[in-house]
DNA sequence: ACCTGTTATGAAAGCGCTTTCAGATATACG
DNA sequence: CGTATATCTGAAAGCGCTTTCATAACAGGT
């Protein structure tokens, strides 16, 4: 292991010039930092990162915490938005750290992990309605952005998508086709995207009967999916809007079982995150979607990280990304009763 | 931030008394000890785990290497698999860092954090048959345990189920209820995983002709599990092994736009990795599967890392997990053709 | 020639811990 | 009572870097 010191003895300069050179410094003779740069490919040499960390006080890495309940990680989103936010990260030669937190929501483990200066700062996701980490953060100074958002005016860093103009749109669009008795499958009540995701739904339903519009806040499962479809469609539901294709998944089993045809009997848009392993497009009829690739929000997550530890005012860093409402052959008029 | 030095102070006593007292050394006065830990708990002391790291010349963490590769990450059992991962290393104290390489396979990547010091070993996922990265590590003795296993015949570290076994079951579950044409919906070919159930699946299938046991091997996603079943379907085949879900998922669709009805018509076995979103339970019909929960995975994992470190020959860590066949409705005698 | 300002380098302190080594105190033994 | 032994504690070195401060070298202006 080529140590500064190894290399800095191999160039007969001090471990201060050589450090400097490695750093960008402007400081150095150009002619001293070309010797050291090759030197130091020459010998493979390779910071010691903890040695940097102490010396500069910076972890250099952001967290994220997987609570241990379980069910806030039933998320197949996870992996995909993970992919996104490391990658981001790794081009700024960022780490990101993993860690599990057992006492509940785990506001004390956010805290463990900054003190313990393992990381600079934290990416929070799957945020509730006012959540206590966020607070909890924000109280103890420690910068954070989160993915979705942790209220409804938040002060906080985030990207979020338009949940709620998205459902709204969709809610239109049905109504717009005729539709008169439209079903929601949303996530769960908690969820900060779920509340968004209803109240958009009902406002796009204009003055529709709230019995015409049942709504079911699950799980997103395709079993869930399946259950509440079922229900909407012995009660009448002629159009369904769906929060994950998971859940759509579901209700189109459900739509067979009730011997109908996805689009002709039963209208049904469904928001896509664009998941690797889940595409509309494996669907009976062409589904149409509120489409927000979740790999996006990595990339900005990553550079809001990077912009508050610049120094940047958490207020400044808010970002609501559009969502895209793709027609296709899932949304058509309803039919006439038989 | 309290620091070593500040609680020391504070307690009038020397760095290195608090140091031991603190790390669970013997040559510490029980009352001393106490005393240490009290003053600890009351200035909530954390030690700063840069120093630490650098001082002891651990890093306290394990890396996982996301491959830019995008297919390889379309995995559903991702999540699952790096929440149990997490989990049991917390426990443990031991953080893991997720690493992006954007060089191909990654293999210096692998070898850029573990020369940073950033982490002691790693766990490597979703092996190909003599994955580059194991033969790399090893090479530079670096610890790691795969996640299945990078060669028939592995000397590393490693946790896979039983695959060929599972599958061969299946198949000869199959071949013994009478069917006589049985399709394979199998993931990509460079897996081992799936390298060990297609050899599994042809030697349960004794003699029964190649053409009679047709084999696909793609993405394991729905949109291919529809396609490989419906031609599957139009061959003549009256039964499906299936190695994932989704795969299922796309089946079930495929046997129902064939007006086909699943278990009646055509048996499905199913490989469960008992993934938190999909259950096998959403099925018209309830599934026979071959089931190893893949949280257990990481259990073992973490045990296997932390033998690693603490000296242990990697050939004697190497656990290869039974897979049990679960009978359900799917699977039946296939029917008289009509 | 002298001072000023720039540029390039080095010495050394320090980041917060662990660990070796030695010293102090207490206990046991002959 | 002296010496050997066990038990506890402290001083200090060191982990591998960054960064401050001082110094040296050199250019330019007067």
């Amino acid at each position: 292991m080529t140590s500064l010191k190894t290399l800095s003895e191999h160039l007969g300069l001090s471990q201060a010039t050589v450090s400097r050179a490695l750093n960008g410094y402007s400081n150095v003779n150009d002619k001293t930092r070309q010797r050291v740069l090759d030197a130091a490919r020459a010998l493979d040499y390779r910071p010691n990162s903890s040695a940097r960390r102490l010396a500069t006080g910076r972890a250099g890495a952001y967290g994220m915490i997987l609570p241990s309940a379980q069910h806030l990680l039933l998320d197949p989103l996870f992996s995909d938005f993970m992919a996104g936010l490391t990658e981001a990260l790794a081009r700024r030669e960022r780490d990101v750290v993993l860690g599990a937190s057992f006492e509940g929501f785990g506001a004390a483990t956010y805290e463990r992990f900054a003190r313990a200066g393992k990381v600079d700062g934290f990416v929070l996701a799957q945020p509730l309605l006012d959540d206590p980490r966020a607070a909890h953060l924000d109280r103890l100074g420690i910068p954070f952005v989160v993915h979705g958002r942790a209220s409804r005016a938040p002060s906080h860093a985030f990207y979020d998508i338009d949940n709620h103009g998205a459902f709204r749109q969709a809610a239109e669009l049905l109504v717009a086709l005729g539709h008169r008795h439209i079903a929601l499958l949303n996530g769960r009540p908690e969820a900060v995207f779920a509340i968004m995701r209803r109240e958009g739904f009902l406002e796009g339903l204009g003055g529709l009967p709230r019995a015409q519009a049942p709504i079911t806040e699950t799980e997103m499962t395709e079993a869930e999916g399946y259950r509440a479809t079922r229900a909407a469609l012995e009660a009448g539901a002629t159009a369904l809007l769906c929060s994950s294709v998971l859940l759509a998944l579901g209700a189109e089993r459900a739509i067979r079982d009730a011997r109908l045809e996805l689009g002709r009997d039963v209208s049904l848009i469904c928001h896509d995150d664009d998941l690797s392993g889940l595409s509309t497009a494996s669907f009976s009829a062409p589904l149409t979607v509120t489409r927000a690739p979740i790999r996006a929000a990595g990339q900005a997550i990553a550079g809001m990280l990077e912009a508050l530890m610049a120094g940047a005012a958490p207020e400044t860093l808010q970002e609501v990304a559009p969502v895209e409402l793709v027609l296709r052959a899932s949304t058509q008029p309803p039919r006439r009763q038989p």
